[in-house]
DNA sequence: TGTTGATACCGCCATG
DNA sequence: ACCATGGCGGTATCAA
């Protein structure tokens, strides 16, 4: 999978570092990841906020890759290089995936793409964004939006909510999970932008991570916290502790998060029945299941793979 | 659907 | 004084 991060004159750095960070950036642990690059369609250096002056290879067409970030654009009056629109245009067309971050979504706006379509930006220009387009349908109250190949997000950190959902897709649900943790994140919002992780920070060292590696390859098993905090070689008090400050939510809870995310693989992507589905998740009964099921999403299980399941998306 | 025994969570405090 | 740790135990939550 080619990736395209599109840089321009001006570019906002801390967009463009969320889309390297994500999918630039080489993950070895991984037996399949993007080739991404940085590309421009300008002839001159770019300038950036700073006195940063960034090369970056120059291209005509997106043509051989699989993927294009938008990782911000201006929001003032510029006009847009028809090149570059029509290049856009052409590579939506031939089936290529376009993804935009904070004020990309004007970039894609401007090609008219997202036209009779949901989409959402930063809420600081969110006004002009309507003013502007009011052919597409704007979301003000949601992190991103991922639909049909195009998506795009609010400000800030949704940028990585957003490269998550994608990473998600392409790789499964512990390839992402791996990826946030790496990030130093917590691992999926998918609420509205009230939603803010305060402090997720993740010592890098110790058994922790390992820890929780380790239980995502063995959700089938019972798994009760005093273990995990005895395989992260700390008390079980301490480990409580850690596990809030790093991810925001209590062992139990992220547990049964993993093991739904789990659910959600084999509802879509097999046809074990629900009560192997239960055993296979480390859910155990069926019962148990779809409680959890049901609290967490709001639809049982069964009615999500009527939804979602292999019958439905061959793809 | 309700009961109950088990587990989880987190504030509090002592310790290094 | 500060900080991280971890034991204790009351309450909340969970699974059978």
């Amino acid at each position: 999978m080619r990736v395209a991060i599109l840089s321009y004159d001006q570019l906002a750095l801390f967009e463009l570092g969320c889309a390297v960070e994500l999918f630039a950036l080489a993950r070895p642990e991984f037996e399949q990841w993007y080739e991404a690059e940085v590309v421009t369609f300008d002839d001159a250096p770019l300038n950036a906020t700073g006195g940063i002056q960034i090369m970056s290879k120059c291209i005509k067409s997106f043509a051989g890759y699989d993927m294009l970030v938008i990782p911000s654009w201006p929001t003032d009056d510029a006009s847009v290089a028809k090149s570059l629109l029509h290049a856009i245009v052409k590579f939506a067309q031939s089936g290529g995936r376009l993804i935009s971050f904070c004020s990309g979504s004007f970039l894609l706006a401007e090609t008219e793409l997202l036209n009779d379509r949901k989409a959402t930006t930063h809420w600081r220009y969110a006004e002009r964004f309507k003013k502007r387009y009011p052919r597409v349908q704007y979301c003000d109250d949601v992190l991103y939006i991922y639909d049909q190949k195009i998506g795009c997000s609010a400000g800030s950190s949704a940028a990585i909510d957003l490269g998550l959902e994608v990473i998600r897709q392409d790789f499964g649900h512990s390839v992402a999970n791996t990826v946030a943790r790496r990030l130093i994140l917590a691992a999926h919002r998918d609420g509205g932008q009230s939603q803010f992780v305060e402090t997720p920070m993740v010592e890098k060292h110790s058994h922790f991570a390992a820890t929780l590696d380790w239980a995502i390859e063995h959700l089938a098993e019972p798994l009760s916290v005093d273990a995990l905090a005895v395989r992260a070689c700390m008390s079980r008090r301490t480990f409580d502790r850690k596990f809030r400050a790093a991810m925001n939510m209590s062992p139990k809870e992220w547990l049964s998060q993993q093991r739904l995310f789990l659910v959600k693989q084999l509802l879509e992507n097999s046809i074990l029945s629900i009560e192997d589905i239960a055993q296979q998740s480390g859910f155990k009964t069926s019962l148990n299941l779809r409680n959890n099921f049901k609290e967490r999403f709001n639809i049982s299980p069964s009615q999500y793979r009527q939804q979602f399941g292999p019958c439905v998306t061959p793809n």
